[in-house]
DNA sequence: AACTCGTGGAC
DNA sequence: TGTCCAAGAGT
């Protein structure tokens, strides 16, 4: 990109995207925002949130599933926290679930209408710079500088910034700034990171259906698929533990909800020991024939590979969650993995079947 | 300023 | 298989 071509290259991708047929269910269309249509922020703030670290993909289903549920921020403000933690399970990171509930009651308090500003936006929970710029340009039209991880790929190969991340971040936002535009900033946001998302990928980009491949510098140099450059990440250690599941005669199951910091925080999960690199001391909830599975369950997070012991036993104790009440959708994915093979360990099995793979 | 925090898909 | 990666925020 030289100097003087972001408006011609800026033009040249906004109409890329109004060729394009993305369709997201928190999108207005092309005929009704012709038409004037704005977005509802309620759905621009609570997609936004969905796609932090999160693909369109895995976030679909669960949007619809949530405003189906609870139409409006006021709704959600009064949901009861369980509910809105159970129906984000599985979507990962849910100190997001978390800081979504804090943000609704915050607004409904106010009187159920966001903050029409990219400031105002960015001090809510939940709300950060990304999310703030992100939601004031989709839904109230305002030419923030929006910058995702799409965004600073796009842009590091216009300009061949060669610097590695994160120590390219602000070169970068600088560069977003110049590029992005006064009219439809919300459309150019969007842009940038469909763009990213389907041609200027990761790796192998498809400079060739590149609307703006005239313009970027790292195609010229032949260097696209390797920027932007960034330094080695670190190993991921593993960790084990152990998962104590009890099962009543009548079908309940023992649970726990979890603390509301750190890992998993606020959702369900089986009574266990820590999680460290070292062997776990046995630790059952209550006393009761506790039989090893012979499978482990595997499961890898952002920065530790977890392998897990699991124990099952028939029993009676106090504090079980009555079958009716029990939802295996409403556990993490680890869980949930804990939670199946459980369930096929404790019924007589014929031979011994090896586990599907990270289970 | 690093570290923590999930998950599923693509290679 | 394992690694990398995604529309980041909080601490």
């Amino acid at each position: 990109m030289r100097d003087g071509n972001e408006a011609a290259a800026g033009a040249a991708l906004l109409s890329w995207y109004d060729a394009q047929a993305r369709v997201m269910p928190w999108r207005v269309g092309p005929a009704d925002r012709a038409a004037g249509v704005r977005p509802d922020p309620y759905h621009v703030w609570l997609s936004e949130v969905m796609l932090q670290q999160t693909t369109v993909a895995a976030v679909r289903d669960y949007f619809r599933r949530f405003t189906a549920r609870w139409p409006g921020v006021a709704d959600l403000a009064a949901a009861e926290d369980g509910a809105v933690m159970a129906e984000w399970a599985g979507l990962g990171y849910y100190a997001r679930a978390r800081n979504l509930l804090k943000c609704a009651r915050a607004v409904a308090a106010a009187g159920g209408r966001f903050p029409e500003t990219a400031e105002g936006l960015r001090a809510l929970p939940g709300i950060g710079p990304y999310t703030a710029a992100a939601v004031a340009a989709i839904a109230f039209d305002e030419p923030a500088v929006v910058v995702d991880g799409n965004v600073e790929r796009v842009v590091a190969r216009l300009w061949a910034v060669e610097t590695p991340m994160p120590a390219a971040k602000p070169a970068l936002i600088d560069r977003a700034g110049r590029l992005t535009p006064r009219r439809r900033p919300g459309d150019h946001a969007q842009a940038m990171m469909d763009l990213g998302a389907t041609i200027c990928t990761p790796r192998n980009p498809a400079c060739a259906l590149c609307p703006v491949s005239d313009f970027c510098a790292a195609k010229a140099q032949g260097i696209a698929a390797e920027l932007p450059r960034k330094t080695p990440k670190p190993e991921k250690p593993t960790r084990f533990g152990l998962a104590y599941v009890a099962f009543a005669p009548d079908g309940g199951v023992l649970l726990e909800r979890r603390p509301d910091k750190g890992l998993l925080g606020g959702m369900l999960g089986f009574p266990g020991s820590d999680w460290a690199e070292t062997a776990p001391a046995p630790c059952p909830p209550l006393a009761a024939d506790w039989t090893p599975l012979s499978h482990e369950v595997r499961h890898t997070f952002t920065h530790f590979h977890l392998r897990l012991r699991v124990f099952v036993a028939q029993t009676e104790g106090e504090g079980f969650t009555p079958k009716s009440e029990f939802s295996p959708a409403a556990l993490p994915t680890v869980m949930r993995k804990v939670w199946d093979l459980a369930e096929a360990g404790a019924l007589p099995r014929r031979g011994d079947a090896p586990a599907p793979r990270d289970i």
